[in-house]
DNA sequence: ATGCATAGGGATAAAATTTTCCCCTAATCC
DNA sequence: GGATTAGGGGAAAATTTTATCCCTATGCAT
């Protein structure tokens, strides 16, 4: 396991959140336990761009902050489903604003990007 | 400039919107704008912990996506102002939530994480 | 001349995160 | 035996993000 070298900021409400809803992949793979894809290998189907390895280390991780926890089921084969805390109840609507948001001011922030890399040094010259 | 390998995902909303306010400053630069401490160089006395050119990194981003734009004053010394343009209003109330939902379970997660941690083969060793 | 404040960026390094590759267990089916 | 399904993780590479150091330039004050 890898072990970082700086500790966390574990004592701002901010840093949480960010914590847990931020990174590459934890907000999709909450959205999926959402709609009701509990069992990792189903979550993997739903998100076949992203490897398992790493959606093992995400679910990993939102159980130590006690935002999902496992059930384990005594089944052939083997069975884990991944259900929300209390806790992780009340963060879906903290996704669905910042989805909502996301949404509404997609374009502008696509188009602003797109705008101030044309005036990148580089592209200027082929251009 | 670093040039990155694999292309941003601008077309998902949530995306787009863990990227204006993920990273591990950019939700507090934001904070400081809306607190109107909107120099950089205030904004740096304000996270001293913080280097300046990481400071000036985060605000050319959220320039680029037109959350912020520059007011550059013809004074000496050199006097710039960082204002959110309309967008940039619009986001307020999204780190807004992310701040109440995380210091309302601040205490809830930190303990879950600490307790995690207390169960990790290394540490029972020495326990 | 030296120091300070302002704004900014290049080069480089460190740290963190994401990804790929390969391995394991265990049961079932062919 | 070999293939499949399910869950899981070690090691290391690739990528991205964050940090450090040092430099530019201006004008004011000491």
């Amino acid at each position: 396991m890898y072990e970082r070298k700086i500790p966390e900021m574990l004592d701002c409400g901010l840093a949480i959140a960010i914590k847990v809803v931020g990174g590459k992949w934890k907000a999709w793979i909450i959205d999926c336990i959402k709609r009701d894809i509990k069992r990792p290998s189903a979550i993997h189907r739903e998100m076949q761009e992203v490897n398992s390895r790493i959606i093992n280390l995400h679910l990993k991780e939102l159980e130590e902050y006690g935002i999902i926890y496992k059930k384990v089921f005594a089944e052939i084969p083997a069975r884990v489903e991944y259900w929300f805390t209390e806790v992780g109840e009340s963060v879906l609507p903290v996704i669905n604003t910042l989805e909502e948001w996301g949404n509404e001011h997609r374009e502008y922030i696509h188009r602003n990007k797109i705008d101030s890399c044309q005036f990148l040094p580089e592209l200027q010259k082929h251009a």
